[in-house]
DNA sequence: CAGCTCATCTTGACGGCGTCAAGATTCTCC
DNA sequence: GGAGAATCTTGACGCCGTCAAGATGAGCTG
């Protein structure tokens, strides 16, 4: 690597605006990177820490003065996740008015979003990461996922009404955890196929989150 | 090295009656046994083919006369867990009579095995088992236990008549899959809690089920 | 600028892993 | 009882996660 040499505007600032840029640039930001890439192109199983590195650029053990272990790499990167789904909850939901169709709209951006990242989905909530509670950054970032789905659950208790809601509409928790369960239940089944999903009569992912989510809200609201 | 002049197993039974009985007994089964314990008791990322050998009592390489690589393995672990949770639906619900609630306690029985055997659940639906349907025993296995809830569905929406049920009735397999969905992301989102799972107000898992569930089948029945 | 300090990254090594190759042991069957 | 196949063992290879120790370069203080 020859030139480097581009030194920084020393116009002022006794202190770097930049957060950190040593030797790498930002290795940390690199390697969850590359760990994302590779998870979804090889696998969950295809990831190791050696070829994260490798795909970096980097030796087998620079990853360690980022990273305390394997698992918080992969951490991380699920913290990444959940943020991106987060994002496209909120860019399907957003522009949508009423609460109901709103609720479907958030419903179908969880499954797209398991289905087009599946590697990373898988990350996010199967075993690889043991205590996922251990993790501050994957914890908020999943919690954040949890609280969009838990305010348009809300809201659309709310815009039914209390006497079609139930006790539900001021304790919405139970609820929330129905309709996660249900597009998180769908997407994982889609995801791990090969048992029979052209089976049944729907023709894509969209229409078939649409036709299942459908139930649960005639469920919700009687 | 030194001596292992230790007598044989001079216990030489004449006929076997069991269907086969080489040097081990059957080490196949056994193998798969303790494949179950390591995952219970250590869960999925600490079961290894070496350990799985050892605690069997057996050399590291005597699984592959049996199984063809780890995964293979895994397979079969991961399809006694289907039988199991296809005997305990059965159990909690072939005494109940009634669709509504008869789907409910297979609902609840679902849950429950999950919550029970977390790491034979996570190794059925978890990604260490890349391409499951390449394993005839575990596909068999698994499309059992859809089978249970497809006709536990069929019947509840047979028994709401067909005026209620709408067009599922003929093709309950949307509705099963909404089934499956619910009480697989219920299962899935139990056992990976450590998010906020007392947060709402649910005190056990079996309730939780049975309110979570219930959103389902009066969305099913109108 | 000199020099210190520390974050960053490297090389090297250790034990554990999945798996293959080759040899030893034991069962089945004629 | 002997042939052949099934079963199990020892040994080895390369990849893995991770630790220890050293090299490199950035930023701070004087």
């Amino acid at each position: 690597m020859p030139d480097k040499a581009q030194a920084k505007p020393k116009s002022k600032a006794p202190k770097t605006p930049k957060p950190r840029a040593y030797h790498h640039g930002d290795l940390k930001a690199a390697l969850v990177e590359a760990g994302a890439r590779i998870v979804e192109r090889d696998g969950v199983m295809a990831l190791s820490l050696r070829r994260v590195a490798r795909e970096a650029g980097v030796s087998q053990t620079a990853p360690y003065h980022h990273f305390t272990d394997k698992e918080a790499l992969l951490a991380e990167i699920a913290a990444t996740g959940f943020r991106d789904l987060s994002a496209e909850m909120e860019v399907r939901g957003s522009a949508i008015a009423g609460a109901s169709p709103r609720l479907g709209a958030l419903g179908t951006a969880y499954v797209l979003f398991a289905t087009e990242n599946p590697g990373r989905f898988r990350l996010m909530f199967g075993p690889l990461i043991g205590e996922k509670a251990a993790y501050p950054a994957l914890l908020e970032a999943s919690l954040s996922s949890y609280q969009m789905i838990r305010d348009a659950v809300a809201a659309y208790l709310e815009e039914i009404g209390p006497e079609e809601a139930g006790g539900d509409a001021e304790n919405p928790e139970a609820a929330t955890m129905a309709a996660w369960s249900l597009v998180h239940g769908l997407a994982t089944l889609i995801n791990d196929r090969g048992f029979n999903s052209e089976a049944m009569g729907a023709p894509d992912i969209e229409t078939l989150t649409q036709q299942v989510t459908s139930y649960l809200r005639n469920g919700l609201g009687r």
